[in-house]
DNA sequence: TTCTCCGCATCAGAATTTGCAATTAGCCTT
DNA sequence: AAGGCTAATTGCAAATTCTGATGCGGAGAA
């Protein structure tokens, strides 16, 4: 006997009202006329007062039936747009993905990218390991990550790339040194000292490649996973090491170091996206490279 | 097989989304723990989507869930509000009153009157026929309609009344007769020609009753019902006449009329709410009475 | 007036839905 | 391996909702 308010009663509350008729609502509504009758009277014993006036040839609205109405209207509004909500959210891919970062996260665009998967596919949940480039790598082969970030060339045969943008390198000295080698050869700057760079941290390939492209094989002080460290102990005047370039010359601006050449550019590596090339025509995958594609405005 | 979400469901959903375990959910619902299974099941496949993942210890929303979990939410405080709304409205006052108005409606204050009476008293729906005081007396005595206004004294003895304000009333004259009126005493003003005010007038007992009591009987000029036709007729020469003070100074300030004595009050009325005297404490009355004597600042 | 039509209310029975108790199944801890 | 916790399943009972038939009353037409 006692049976809340529910959303079917509302519904033939607002086509009676609308319609003025108990008989025409029931047939739009695909019920029986007694039907309706019921679901008004259940309502109206809900609600403690009657919701219609009945007339010979229709029914109106009492006074407290137009006060009532409009939330009515509300909820089933309300109840249309959940429906249509999830219908939208049907086709949607879902899932939890995991992607490994490097670096500093700003470079990778990453609060961007992440906002605009987030909007595109609200189902999908975003899961980041920070490391460094070789890890990352190496968690996309064993595929314990969906997908990550990688700073140089041609990682892997069995892992794809996307290529996001390229980021220069420079040669960062210490005042000291500033004299002897701003514009010294290579030969020169290889017989300086120079600070040696972990293998976890990523500019340890750039480093290994450009000495190697070089032909020189400098004297290494020991060795260092964070660019911070690396840029204190240039400070210190302790040795020259390569630096990506928006952060050796945010630094030389106030002469705390100084850029060989100038801030010529000693090498560049690309900055890339990286996946199971198993994973090639995965549709999640797909989805990761399109907004990456977005964000930072690739074909 | 096919049953439309309903508020019941959505109960449910909230209810289990902020347990998280259907047992506690069902405990809460006074629901057994299938019942509550197989709403969200309903639900589920409603939506075409888990709500919920599974696990030993409870469940927990996944991101669909959490996404359509606001609106769920929503509707049902717009459920609870609607329910809140009504009980409300249960022990309002209901029903149709008939109110006669005389006069210029601005001055009986009604518009403010019937807002506030619309606030304080949703259900109530007012009606109103616009007449003369001699009419509106009429219609309440034979109960045609339940109150109204009335522009006089002491109107009948089973009507009540609640005064609401006194009007005051001036003699106007032409700018003709200025010069030799306008300080006139009572005896030459009743030798001079007065407008006549027809029977269904307010002003008509008005003026009957000043020229008694002054004790004059002047020559009327035609019989008019209008205070408008008056002021025109006033303004081109014809006559003498009593004009409400307020539109009396206003038409004076212009000099398109002359006031008798600068203004002096010739006599006042009261203004006063009327109503059949056996419904003295019938709910309705009561409830007009209370609004009016706020509109008005009554005690 | 009398008849008919139209629309709502009522009722009994049928169909559907909802709910419950008991049980099963899965996972974790001991 | 056993016990405890939670959700899923199943069969059956209860409640509800729906329908078709019928009744009632007012409005309009003949």
């Amino acid at each position: 006997m006692i049976g809340g308010m529910e959303i079917y009663q509302l519904r033939t509350f607002v086509t009676v009202a609308q319609q003025g008729h108990l008989t025409q609502a029931a047939e739009l509504l695909h019920l029986s006329q007694p039907a309706v009758t019921a679901q008004i009277k259940a309502l109206e014993e809900e609600f403690g007062m009657p919701l219609f006036e009945r007339y010979p040839g229709g029914v109106q609205l009492t006074e407290a039936g137009k006060l009532l109405l409009p939330d009515a209207e509300n909820i089933l509004a309300l109840g249309r747009n959940l429906l249509h909500k999830a219908k939208s959210l049907q086709g949607e891919p879902r899932g939890k993905v995991r992607i490994g970062t490097i670096g500093v996260a700003a470079r990778l665009k990453i609060g961007p990218w992440l906002a605009l998967l987030r909007q595109r596919h609200p189902l999908i949940t975003v899961e980041t390991t920070h490391g460094v480039s070789v890890s990352v790598l190496n968690e996309v082969r064993k595929k314990t990550i969906d997908a990550g970030f990688y700073l140089g060339r041609n990682p892997y045969q069995n892992v794809n790339t996307l290529p996001l943008s390229e980021v220069g390198f420079c040669v960062a000295l210490p005042p000291q040194m500033a004299v002897e080698l701003a514009n010294a050869d290579w030969k020169v700057l290889g017989k300086a000292p120079w600070l040696g760079v972990s293998q976890f941290s990523s500019l340890a390939d750039i480093t290994q490649e450009l000495w190697r492209s070089q032909n020189i094989a400098p004297l290494k002080v020991g060795e260092f996973d964070e660019e911070a460290t690396l840029l204190e102990l240039i400070k210190a005047g302790v040795g020259v090491a390569v630096l990506a370039e928006r952060t050796a010359r945010r630094y030389a601006a106030d002469g705390s170091i100084v850029l060989w050449r100038g801030g010529e550019l000693a090498t560049r590596a690309p900055l890339q996206f990286i996946y199971s090339a198993e994973r090639e025509n995965d549709p999640v995958i797909g989805m990761l490279k399109a907004s990456l594609r977005q964000v930072w405005d690739l074909p």
